[in-house]
DNA sequence: TCACGCTTTGAAAGATATTTTCATCGCACG
DNA sequence: CGTGCGATGAAAATATCTTTCAAAGCGTGA
């Protein structure tokens, strides 16, 4: 038989992305479809079991909201969630142990803590990478690539995130700088105009100190980019682009800084990659003239591989 | 045959033994049964995605020949023949796509960068987890916890990593300082004694200018500790406990401080949690005051799905 | 504080997909 | 040349999924 025996192979990419899109989503969902979405991730092998009435009673909603959190998962129905669903759990099978996905306790021993949070963040890198937007990435690349001038706003955990942008920035010859001073970031920030590029590190969505900067660049016609895990929250009101990064659950031993902290600096290494890639011919001669510099610094030790 | 009563169906079967099954009961099968049931045979990934009537379409047969061939196959009915299908199309191409390890190219597209990178990060992540000493690390979370004062060393990248680390031992009620000025550091160091904790933080091993205030701690009596990614450089001389982080591969557009970053930042997160757990008295009040604090640094804005 | 409007939600109707039923067909054998 | 029996598909019956719509919830602004 002549069949099509070209590739059929649909979007549908069932593996990681799947818990990573469900984690992502989750947090901008309401109440009764986070249900259900938490359900899917807690135990995608049973659900693939139920049917839609099934998983809606299990949840305590209804088939309407089921079909509808599908949905916004990026399937077409139900059904085909339900496919994810058990193409996923079989890939997972012989993933991890489940002891790793635990939270971590009070009592757990050093070896558990050190196993869980790689896991952990392992996993957030995983989410981060399947849940960027890739035009967007593209778009904020060149608008750094282009920038006469670049701000960088975060505070806290961010302003370190921040700091680590600038400093690779710096060091492939563009003019970036950080901000964690919310004054001195606003009086900054109105210097900016078309053609600069305004960055703000959030991963709440919601700080006021590093919102406040980002619009005053915004109304300056600067061109405005929000690193954040909350795309709907008030930082995307000033941005003209949103870099998405992975939400994980956070708990008293494992602050939410923890993981949106991998996250972002994910997303930090891929802008500074994709900028380090579009101005090679200035980059290259860069990175070697700051690493010949750096070897200065260091004992005349023979670096080997171990 | 069995009737559709509470005959519980075993899911756990999914893998080759599909393949096996088929070639085993085809020859006893009739004509049309054996049609469908090579075509599940040869693409069951194919299949997967089809509907019972699509399914006997294309192979020029039934509904009602379809469902007879997936019970006859041990599947209660199409639906689960369907859904095993698409965990075994998962588990075929479940391996990571050799590209993903290939090193970064000045043409590779954002989405490539972004998975490499990702990849590269995650196998930091348990590299490090794999190689970390876990009685090393118990020793430096005792010192830490019972430390007067903390001072932590590190320049560049390594310097980012250092405030985070000093960021989260302050959220808990310890005295801890970072110093990235080599002249200053020194200065401080010397102020340490027995009891208190020098940390330098250096990828290389080998950078004088942590090496220099960590060696003044070490001779003051201070528990000195080293995260490094070279246990075998000069740094360790004058460190009591080493932590040693993964090393990887460096190249041009993927500097060495970018998986170092990601290996000392699992380090610092371990200690962190360590520390938490041991003080969690003291630590899980001033945990949840400073979350109270920061809420008021965030508008008010609910979250919303977009 | 209260009313307004927008979002969220589930019940039930509507549409599809799956399963069953049953009449027919083809083939081997008497 | 029948006759019997499994194989087969059309169509009915059922299960499952999807859509619609009205009511309830919730934040917003007067």
């Amino acid at each position: 038989m002549t069949q099509n025996a070209k590739e059929t192979f649909r979007q549908c990419d069932t593996g990681p992305a799947l818990a990573a899109r469900v984690r992502t989503l989750s947090p901008t969902m309401p109440r009764s479809m986070q249900r259900v979405a938490e359900a899917v991730a807690a135990d995608p092998a049973a659900c693939a079991q139920l049917t839609v009435t099934a998983l809606a009673q299990r949840t305590g909603t209804s088939e309407a909201t089921v079909v509808r959190t599908a949905r916004v998962l990026g399937y077409p129905g139900y059904r085909d969630l339900r496919l994810a669903l058990a193409a996923f759990a079989a890939q997972q099978q012989s993933g991890a142990p489940a002891s790793v996905t635990a939270d971590i306790a009070v009592d757990d021993p050093l070896a558990d803590v050190v196993a869980k949070l790689a896991h952990d963040e392992r996993q957030t890198l995983a989410d981060t990478a399947a849940g960027l937007d890739v035009s967007q990435l593209e778009a904020v690349v060149g608008a750094l690539t282009a920038a006469r001038r670049i701000d960088v706003y975060g505070i806290g955990a961010s302003a370190l995130v921040g700091q680590d942008l600038v400093q690779k920035l710096l060091r492939i010859g563009l003019i970036a700088h950080a901000h964690s001073d919310p004054h001195l970031a606003v009086t900054n920030a109105v210097q900016l105009r078309q053609g600069d590029v305004a960055l703000a590190i959030t991963h709440s969505g919601n700080t006021v100190d590093v919102i406040e900067p980002l619009r005053a660049a915004f109304d300056r016609g600067a061109t405005t980019v929000a690193i954040t895990g909350r795309p709907d929250g008030a930082v995307a009101r000033y941005a003209d682009l949103v870099l998405t990064t992975a939400v994980r659950r956070e708990s008293e031993l494992r602050p939410a800084a923890m993981s949106s902290r991998t996250s972002q600096l994910l997303v930090v290494d891929c802008l500074f990659v994709g900028v380090a890639q579009r101005t090679y011919e200035r980059a290259a001669p860069a990175l070697s003239a700051s690493y010949e510099a750096l070897a200065h610094r260091h004992s005349p030790e023979a670096p080997t591989a171990r």
